[in-house]
DNA sequence: GATAAAACTGATTAGTCAGTCAGTGTTTAG
DNA sequence: CTAAACACTGACTGACTAATCAGTTTTATC
C-alpha cells in the first residue's frame, strides 16, 4: 500500500518536518519539544526525522538557518523596486514593515528571542554564524536608512552605526513585548515613530 | 551522624535550593534544568526539594517571586534618601542603575527574558501576577522620572506613560543584547542616554 | 529528657527522552 | 527490467525524568 504524501506538491517531507520544528521550537523551546512531537505533527516516524537530521540539535540549526534565510529574503523582497522619499521616511517604513513581519512570522522572532540559540552559539560555530548573519543583516537595514537620511538631509549628523543599533534595540524591545504578550505593539507604534524621529532629527 | 549545614548562618536549606534554582533556571531554562541538578548543586536529596516545593513548577514560581521581590527591593533601596536635580537627570541615573543591576544580577534578567514564564502566565494566574507586578513596577519608575521632568521643565510635554514605555522597551532591548552576548551595553550606553535625552527634550 | 513537629533521605516507580538498527518500500537511472 | 540510491518504518534501548513514600534524623518546646 503506497503512502500518498499529504503535500499536494513541492513540499517534501524533510521541509514539512523542518517547518513543524520551527513552530514547535519557537512556541515551546528546544528542550520542551520532543522529536516525538515533531513526528506526530508531520505524520512521520521518529526514525525518519533522524534520517533527515542527524541529531535534534542539527534539526534546530536547520530551523535557525531557515529563519535566517526567511528574514533576509523577506527584506530583500521588500526593498526590491521600492523607492523612498528620504532616509527618515525610509526608516519609518522599515520599522512598520519590521513590526508587520514580527507579527506575521511570529515563530521566526520567537525562535530568535529564545535563550537556547545564544547558549548554543557559545559552543557551536554554525549557530553563532547564523545569529551573527541574521543580526548584522537587520542592523544594516536600519543603518542604510540613517546613511541615506544623512545624505539627503532628513537625518542629522549622528553616528550611523550606533544610532541604528539603538533604534534596532528599541524595536526589538517592542517586538519582545508583543510576542511575549506584555504590551501591544499597535498601541506603541505611533509613539515609537515619534521617538525615532526625534532621535534622528536632532543632533544632541 | 548529624549533618552540618554548609551555610554558616541565616540561609536555610530552602533558601539555598531557591537560589540555586534561580541560577539554573536562568542559565539553562525550565525544561532543561532537572530537579536532580538542583539537588546536586545544593547537596540535597530530590525528595527534600519536593518536601519544600510541591512541584517543579512551584519551585519555578517561587524563583520568579524571588526575582520580582529582589528587583523591586533593589530599586526601593536605590531611591531611598536619593535626590535628583530634575526629571531628566533622574531618568539618566535610573537607566544607569538599570543597566548596572542587569549586569550585577544577570540571573534575574535572564529568567525574566526566558520564554517559559510568559507561556506559563497564559494558564497560571500566580505567574501572570508576578510578571505584571514586576513590569508595572519597572515602567512606573521610568514614568515617575518623566512626570517629575515635566513638572520641573527639564522634559517636554510628552505622554508620560507611553514615553516611559518606549524608553523602557529601548533599555530592555539593550539588556537583552547584553545578556544574550550580542552587543555590549557599555558601548551603547552613551548613545542610549543621548537618544533618551532627545526623546524627552523635544515635543515632536 | 520526653514529645511532637519539621527537615531530610534512599529506594523506587511509571513514564519519557534522543538515538539506533535491521529491514521494507519507493524512486530513479541506465 | 534491474540495480542502486533514497525514503521510510517498527521495535527497541539505556539513560534520564518528576514525583512518591515509608522511614530516619534533627530541632524546638515544655
Amino acid at each position: 500500500m503506497p503512502k500518498i504524501s499529504k503535500n499536494s506538491e513541492g513540499v517534501s517531507k524533510k521541509e514539512e518536518i523542518l517547518n513543524a520544528a520551527i513552530i514547535l521550537f519557537a512556541e515551546q523551546g528546544f528542550s520542551n519539544t520532543s522529536i516525538t512531537e515533531v513526528a506526530k505533527a508531520t505524520n512521520a516516524s521518529t526514525a525518519n526525522i533522524f534520517y533527515h537530521f542527524k541529531t535534534k540539535e542539527e534539526l534546530f540549526l536547520a530551523a535557525l538557518q531557515n529563519v535566517k534565510e526567511g528574514i533576509i529574503s523577506h527584506f530583500d523582497e521588500y526593498f526590491k523596486d521600492r523607492e523612498f522619499e528620504n532616509g527618515l521616511q525610509m526608516m519609518e517604513e522599515i520599522i512598520a514593515y519590521y513590526l508587520y513581519i514580527a507579527g506575521a512570522m511570529e515563530q521566526w522572532f520567537l525562535l530568535l528571542h529564545s535563550h537556547y540559540p545564544y547558549r548554543l552559539a557559545l559552543v557551536n560555530e554554525v549557530c553563532r554564524e547564523h545569529l551573527e548573519k541574521t543580526y548584522n543583516s537587520l542592523v544594516e537595514i536600519f543603518e542604510k536608512a540613517v546613511v541615506k537620511g544623512k545624505e539627503d538631509g532628513s537625518i542629522a549628523d549622528v553616528d550611523s552605526r550606533k544610532t541604528a543599533l539603538v533604534i534596532f534595540s528599541m524595536i526589538e524591545g517592542v517586538v519582545r513585548f508583543k510576542i511575549y504578550n506584555l504590551y501591544d505593539s499597535g498601541v506603541l507604534f505611533a509613539e515609537l515613530i515619534k521617538s525615532c524621529n526625534k532621535i534622528l532629527k536632532y543632533k544632541e
